[in-house]
This record gives C-alpha cells, structure tokens and sequence, in this order.
DNA sequence: TGTAAACAAGATAAGCATATCCTAATATCT
DNA sequence: AGATATTAGGATATGCTTATCTTGTTTACA
C-alpha cells in the first residue's frame, strides 16, 4: 500500500513515540531494534527531518527525535510528507476527466473506500501506535536496546594494531 | 493504487466487453480511442491473452477479444494477473509477523477497508464497466472509431518513393 | 502462392524507488 | 584545542515499471 520508505517511518517513529520526548535517538538504534537498514532508513529520517516531523542533532550524543507530541502527528502526517498521497485521490481506472460529476464506473466505489481510509489515518496518532505496541507481546524496546551505556572505554590504542 | 498497466488493462476490457464478443478489436482502435500509447497497451493485451483473460488472433482480421462472457470477468480477476494483489494483503507497515494474532498497530483498520475492497472489486464485472459506460455522455464507442472500412486501396505504388 | 495485415517477442532506454558507501559538517567530550 | 561521534548530503548501483522500436511469425485474402 505505502512505499517501503513509508513503512520504515511510521515503525522508527512508533518507536520514538514510545521513549521520552526529549530524548536523542541513533539511526543505528532504530535500525537494529526494527531490523531495516541502517543508511536507507537514515535517508528516510533526514527527510522527516526536513519536513519539520522530527528534529535532528549532530555531533555527539545526538540523534533523531519527534518534533512534535506524539498525539499531535497523524498517519497521515507522516505518510503525506513520503509519499504522493495525491494518487489515491486520483480515477482508480486511470481516467483524465474523473470526478463527482463525470464518474468512471469504479469512481463511487473507490470514493467511499478511499476516504473512509483517509479519515482513519488522519485520525491515528503515534501515540496511538504507540500505545498499541506498548501492549503487544514480545515487541522490544528501545532503551532496553542499550540501556544508557555506562561509556566503557577498553583502554583502546591509538592507532598502533597490535593484532590480538 | 492500481498499476499504470492494470488501469491500462480496465479500461480497454471495457471497451471490449461493449462491442459484439465475438468481433476481434485492433490494439490501434483501442489504443487511439483510449488515447493511450499503442506498443505499450499491445504489450499489456498480450499479457492479458496469455493469462487467458482475452483470446489474440494473428494475422490480417486478427485482434483481441474476450475469452469469457463479459458477465464472468470480475475486476479483480484483471487486477490479479497484472498486479501483485498479495501486496495488499501485506501489513501497512511492513511489518514481517502481522496476522490476526500479532496485529501491528494498523492492522485491523486495513484489513476492513481491504477486505471491503477486494470484495468489490470481486463483484464487479466486465459488464458492470461496459453498462456504467454506456449511461455515460460522451463516451466514445469502437465501432465509431472504424465504422467497417470499406477496404479503401488508394493504388499505392510499390516501392518507388515519389516524393509527393 | 504471394503479399499485406496483425499479433508475438526481443532489445533497448528512461525514470523512479530502494539501497549502499563515502565524504563533509557539526556537536560534544576530554 | 583536538579527538570522536553522529547526522547531512552527494555519488553510485540495482531492479522494476513504463515505454518505444524493430524484427519475427501467423493468418487471411487476392
């Protein structure tokens, strides 16, 4: 139904809704937890970005997070940004002139399917995604990914390899 | 939603499933009263006769034409053979494990709005598209376009370009 | 029997989505 | 200030859909 790209979004953003709003988020995280690639769902991200649905920050300790309340950005938020939503609002059959006067024959069909699905996904929030998967079994967490790691650091050399 | 071809595809069966069945129809005289490119519609037709939607007939009064009664040709049996209809029966979200089961966030809401789709598109018939066409204003017809050409030879020389 | 008409099939190409990698810019920590 | 971590952005590659053109194959008709 929804470009790859889409799909990628709305599961990294479902995960974002479900951590404190403030906190920074790695690409790599989000990648590892939903098991996507790590530079396509980094495009996907710098694109929300761009669109004003999540804030980034370089540099260290940086990252990715929702520039919004949760329950204040839609499906169909996310979804527009990404893909052509316009298509769906176009003749199912492919026709020039299809509209409310001038009807292909699947148009009235189409219609009513179609904006009972645009009024469903302007109506879901992340928060509601979020509050979905908070229920769900088995789905991980972010934070239980890395647990706010202790900043270990093994006593790396420099740059001499040592081998073992 | 559909792919170019599928609309492609819906638009010339329609146009098929309004002349006499038996008659075979020109990949041009359906290409130019659809306006649509003619190799590439060729090319779809073909694939069409292949999956055994219409009958191709070769040679001098060849063309396409149905293989089943309009009334036993539903929109779906079309789409399915162009399209990847399982695509639809994929989760919104990409998700790997979405069943009934393990439900993502999105999957009831689509899987009504998808059931109630497919359901329609099962329902509706080749004829269902002709008759809705035919109540049209202003919809073309076949026979208007080659009204039978009287087999018109303008005694053409052979091979010898003679400018004008 | 030959010729023209028409679909069949292959090669080719443009455009887009997906995907990866590399370098640049930038923020933080030491 | 310098080293390091991280996003930003550009270049590149692959595969699919759309589209066109060319050539082959089949059929009907003269």
């Amino acid at each position: 139904m929804f470009s790859q790209a889409s799909e990628y979004a709305l599961r990294a953003l479902t995960e974002l809704a479900r951590c404190e709003p403030e906190k920074w988020v790695l690409t790599g995280e989000l990648a590892e937890l939903l098991e996507l690639p790590v530079h396509y769902l980094g495009k996907v991200l710098q694109n929300l970005a761009r669109k004003g649905i999540l804030e980034s920050q370089r540099g260290r300790q940086g990252g990715f997070r929702l520039a919004a309340a949760a329950e204040e950005i839609t499906v169909f938020d996310v979804v527009r940004e990404l893909d052509d939503v316009r298509a769906l609002e176009t003749c199912v059959m492919g026709e020039a002139s299809c509209s409310d006067e001038t009807a292909c024959p699947l148009h009235s069909l189409w219609k009513g399917i179609r904006d009972r699905f645009v009024k469903s996904l302007q109506s879901t929030t992340l928060k509601d995604l979020a509050a979905f998967q908070e229920q769900r079994p088995g789905s991980g967490r972010l934070s239980a990914v890395h647990p706010r790691l202790p900043q270990f650091r093994p006593a790396k050399p420099r740059r001499g390899s040592q081998g073992t």
